[in-house]
DNA sequence: GAGTGGATTTCGCAT
DNA sequence: ATGCGAAGTCCACTC
């Protein structure tokens, strides 16, 4: 629908709203919000993108974010006044509410979007971790993981693993640079253990790089690092990821 | 443009990102991502938006974030291979690409949007620092405002002033729940403050509520504690702007 | 340009 | 439900 009037507007959009299509907005708007924050923005032109789980996205012609949007959940409300389109987006916990003010506009379109597409992300934390698991000596010659997400008074041990010389080895995983708090937990970490056990252990923080400064205070510590990319680690997982596939196409190890 | 060709589309969209227009594809596709991560999404209906700015956002139906995305800057290239239509953003620092292919195009609208709305959002923590600075009498009865500071590094005291016995008051704000850090926090300014005056020196702590256990930490501490709604806080500048600008219209006061 | 902290953060996971 | 931590966080601001 192309330069629909308000009124035509307005009853698509509700047409749309309860078919629970996803909806697409194009025109001159304003909006105001109150929940956990208050905003106003004035007039102007703008994309409004609206979902079927009740999510609102108003975005202006530039910028990565929304300027103003409402989480998925939500209850709408449109009414016309005075030639204006009001479209509202009201939730509950917390309470907050989106009113979008059009007084034109220029494109309007609903969809039944069908999307049962997989999404995998690689070479996150966790992915890191998975990577060390699957391939123990990217992080030192000689290291064997043990256990991972090991519980321990603080919180959670990445993982856990002896070296080549038999001593016991905590590492702590960081996806991008790893900054003094990284050290301190890990440091953390390894005296919780060694009050526990009456082995050697040794403290290992694997992450793409340090912060400024970080290095002094893992050698303050007694803890070890080593640099590692998180490619490298989505790398190896895919390889093995392959050779899963392969196995399940070839039915051999 | 509706249900287009791939090859009606592909010199659609490149007409329109030469011409820096706000694109929005909604299709039929899948995207591979690699730069900080990677990722792949496989085939679904999704609604793409691309800025004049070069920012990207691949939006399945339901959620508030986009599954794949590019921040602004990104330069552009289209192609086609095998009846897909494969639109590539790529930025420099970080390194990273997006590219989206499309097997089916079921709309494609080009804009050149207007926005010069101005934007403002009420409630901040410096919001609520300007607020306690229009009414400070909202904090305490009595309590007067001296000094504030907008940012010193490595932390700030937000307000300083005095109370009703004429005791100086170090103001510790924060716009959510208060955790144990904001409390520790106050303390080391308090202390500070201390070390270089004579006089009785208070420190109080300012947001909505507190974390579970922080009331002990505080009592232990000898701070004090005052529940402010940001909301009230937008009021309150709310009233003091609308003032102004009766002022402003009325010419006097 | 790098580092730091906030966000109407959102999102996921564990308790 | 609540709380805690991660995010391809983004973004604004300081150094």
């Amino acid at each position: 629908m192309e330069n629909p009037t308000v009124k035509e507007a307005a009853e698509f959009v509700r047409k749309a709203l309860s078919e629970r299509k996803a909806l697409v907005i194009v025109g001159n708007c304003w909006v105001m919000y109150k929940g956990r924050a208050s905003s106003k923005l004035k007039s102007g032109e703008r994309i409004v993108m609206i979902k079927k789980d009740g999510s609102v996205l108003v975005h202006r012609p530039t910028g990565y974010e929304p300027v103003n949007w409402q989480p998925p959940g939500c209850l709408f409300q449109t009414r016309i006044t005075d030639d204006v389109l009001e479209v509202r987006a009201v939730r509950r916990k917390p309470s907050e509410s989106v009113r979008v003010f059009f007084d034109r506009v220029y494109l309007l379109s609903a969809f039944s979007l069908v999307d049962n597409g997989q999404f995998s992300l690689y070479a996150s934390e966790e992915d890191m971790q998975r990577a060390i698991l699957v391939e123990p000596e990217i992080v030192e010659s000689g290291f064997k993981s043990i256990t991972y997400e090991k519980k321990v008074e603080p919180g959670f041990v990445d993982v856990y693993g002896i070296d080549k010389d038999g001593k016991l080895v905590v590492v702590e995983i960081k996806r991008k640079t790893a900054g003094r708090d990284a050290a301190l937990q890990l440091a953390k970490y390894v005296d919780s253990i060694r009050s526990t056990v009456s082995r050697e252990v040794r403290g290992l923080l694997v992450a793409p790089r340090l912060a400024k400064g970080v290095k002094r205070v893992l050698v303050t510590l007694g803890l070890d690092f080593k640099a590692l990319d998180p490619r490298k680690c989505a790398e190896i997982l895919s390889r093995s990821e392959t050779r899963k596939l392969e196995d399940f196409f070839s039915g051999n190890e």
